[in-house]
RNA sequence: GCCGACGUAGCUCAAUUGGCAGAGCAGCUGACUUGUAAUCAGCAGGUUACCGGUUCGAGUCCGGUCGUCGGCUCCA
């Protein structure tokens, strides 16, 4: 009666009295996994390690090895944070303080925005209570007594908390030494277990991400349990930084933005090659599989913007201008041009589903605070199409989007995740629209097989999303492909199609982009890569360096040769030592260089170094041609 | 837009408490005729983002504007 069975992840299973806690299970499994024990999972649910077992359980101990494990420590790191800041900042008010992907933050409200020197100051704060090693002891009270606790202190954002947590769930606190803290947990045992910690960033945050609240200060840290692990962590964020596009884009040539044109990025030579390689293949996809591309203009009259909604809700994102004292609008959106060309004579249900796809230039007016290289600007060209068809075949188009989608994203390697959006709350259409366009949306993500994520309240204002995300260097990600399903704007421009009965129909349409903004994608492309483009995509695919110039005749005759074959290639013709010329290359990371000297000229041979092989030795210049060529072609990872 | 930091040559960075704006790389010129990641020498390069102020004197201190960076909010 008074003993329990606990039942370990590998099966085995442990008897123990009633009340036993995890921490104590973790003890008798091995000294080195109670050391490294953080929390614990308890059929199923994460809990703090002084947990007393009340029953038959399922244990699993939580270390930093697992998700769980670091969220755990992250989140004992913010408290400990919290705890330093209250020693240093008495009046500040404390907000929330959650674990993040790689580390966590905490917001407080202060009354001067903390420095870096602060951080410095709080950071050593920090290490003097994780040298204390307080246990962190967690109370459960009543939300009458939690509230008149923090309210006692002025903590009113704590307050705000307490009153609207559900009034079911126990209201629980954690106590580390002189600090305590509102919080569900669970932590770690002791701030001891926190040994290496970094403050990262300051920065400012609204209350509740709501910009009409208080602006509070976040700080950002990161934690491990070994300082190893911290100084790896924080080489690999400096190597990140490496891959940078803004960086790459400015080193290889690519692209630029300058003052005169905020968020307007202009494109180089070098650059517009990966953007015509890029398009050229969008195409020829996308032509292989049924849609037909079209480009309407980028000005067109307000009218146009008040019939399609956008005059109501996205106007504060749009640029205007005036032609002979009428207004125009700058498109931010490529909708309504592609619905007149809809509308430019009558559809069939047999010409069902019209693919329209459209390269298209649109410009939004974003903040100012947000710009951010290729990835945030306010020009870009959307790979976008718009689809329109019979309800019945919703299903499978969108399936077919996803699966274009996916296509591509696995020519370049990408991993993705999904999201979908649902009703925002300044949504045109009726609920049951809306209800509709969602459930196709999700069922298809179901028939598919894919796990996503709900974001409520994130749709377009015409309908609900399905956005795909991509990763940048640093692990931030960024929408790029986005289905969205619209019953509004066929409705509002008043399409029809001529259905079997003969009679007039309301198609249905999506909008949908792949790549997103082409510029985005050039982004996350650069990034991935790192510069080094597989041979399809490289600005200069092959450099030929001459030994000497006695070798410049023939090497010109090669570049000739390769040029006919469409082959990107340059002569480096300076009078320069090879190792000098190939160390240029390579940091243009030009995926093959030719030498040539004396012996290739008399054998018609190229020497071939690869960028990331280096030297292979020689070879006839038809069987390299051949071999780029067909690498070329499979557009092969390099 | 909001909070904070930053802005010196094309790039990366120096310049004591306010006291003559400097280096490396890149560029140009010349010599060297070179075999798998940097040959040597010389030359040139600046309204220190912009506007105003304090001061005998401002890259440096103060105010404003613009831009960039990191976040927040927003979104492809």
């Amino acid at each position: 009666m008074d003993r329990i069975v606990i039942t370990l992840p590998d099966g085995t299973e442990l008897e123990y009295p009633r009340g036993v806690t995890a921490e104590q299970v973790a003890k008798d499994i091995s000294p080195r996994l109670y050391k490294e024990a953080l929390a614990a999972r308890v059929n199923g649910k994460v809990v703090d390690l002084a947990t007393p077992l009340e029953e038959d359980s399922q244990l699993e101990v939580l270390t930093f090895d697992s998700e769980e494990g670091r969220r755990v420590f992250r989140h004992s790191s913010s408290h400990i944070l919290a705890q330093a800041v209250k020693r240093l900042y008495p009046e500040a008010k404390f907000a929330i303080g959650p674990a993040i992907e790689n580390g966590f933050y905490y917001d407080f409200d202060v009354p001067e925005s903390f420095t870096p020197q602060d951080l410095e100051k709080i950071e050593a704060e920090m290490k003097k209570i994780i040298a204390a090693d307080y246990p962190i002891v967690r109370e459960e009270v009543s939300r009458e007594e939690a509230l008149a606790y923090f309210a006692g202190r002025g903590e009113k954002y704590k307050e705000e908390l307490i009153r609207d947590l559900p009034p079911d769930v126990p209201v629980s606190l954690y106590r580390q030494g002189d600090f305590v803290d509102l919080c569900a947990g669970p932590h770690v045992p002791s701030t001891g277990k926190i040994k290496a910690v970094k403050l990262t960033s300051v920065a400012g945050a609204y209350w509740r991400g709501d910009e009409k609240r208080e602006m509070l200060q976040r700080i950002y840290g990161t934690s491990f349990p070994r300082q190893k692990e911290l100084d790896e962590h924080l080489r690999m964020l400096e190597e990140a930084a490496r891959r940078d596009h803004r960086k790459l884009g400015r080193e290889l040539d690519l692209f630029s933005i300058h003052e005169e044109g905020p968020g307007f990025p202009f494109f180089h030579p070098k650059g517009m090659i990966i953007r015509n390689e890029l398009e050229s293949f969008w195409r020829e996809v996308h032509l292989s599989r049924g849609y037909q591309e079209i480009k309407t203009p980028i000005i067109l009259r307000e009218d146009l913007w008040k019939q399609s909604g956008h005059w109501d809700h996205y106007k504060e994102n749009m640029y205007f201008t005036e032609i002979d004292e009428q207004g125009y609008a700058i498109k931010p959106m490529n909708c309504p041009g592609g619905i007149l060309i809809y509308k430019s004579r009558p559809h069939s249900y047999r010409e069902f589903p019209l693919r329209l796809a459209e390269l298209g230039l649109v410009h939004r007016h974003e903040l100012s605070g947000v710009l951010h290289g290729l990835m945030r600007v306010r020009s870009f060209t959307q790979d976008d199409a718009h689809i329109f068809m019979l309800p019945e075949q919703i299903k499978d188009e969108i399936m077919g989007v996803i699966d274009l989608t996916d296509y591509l994203y696995r020519i370049f390697g990408f991993d993705y995740h999904v999201e979908l959006s649902t009703k925002p709350e300044k949504a045109m259409g009726s609920e049951e629209d809306w209800e509709m366009a969602t459930r196709a949306l999700r069922e298809a993500l179901e028939e598919k097989g894919i796990e996503y994520k709900v974001n409520e309240g994130d749709g377009a204002f015409y309908g609900p999303k399905i956005d795909f995300h991509l990763k940048d260097c640093l692990g931030r990600t960024w929408q790029c492909g986005t289905i969205q399903l619209d019953f509004q704007m066929p409705e509002r421009f008043e399409l029809e199609y001529t259905g079997e009965d003969g009679e007039k129909h309301r198609p249905v349409m999506i909008h949908r982009t792949c790549l997103g903004s082409i510029e985005r994608f050039i982004g996350i492309l650069i990034e991935h890569y790192a510069g080094a483009f597989p041979t399809w995509l490289a600005p200069v695919q092959v450099k030929i360096l001459p030994i000497t110039d006695r070798h410049l005749p023939y090497s010109r005759r090669l570049a000739q040769r390769l040029k006919e074959a469409r082959i990107r290639v340059e002569v480096d013709e300076r009078n320069e030592k090879v190792g000098y010329k190939i160390r240029e290359a390579q940091l243009n990371k030009i995926p093959y260089m030719l030498i040539i000297g004396d012996k290739e000229v008399e054998e018609g041979t190229v020497s071939v170094r690869s960028r990331s092989q280096g030297d292979l030795g020689a070879m006839e210049a038809d069987r390299f041609l051949e071999l780029l060529k067909g690498e070329i072609e499979a557009k092969a990872a390099s």
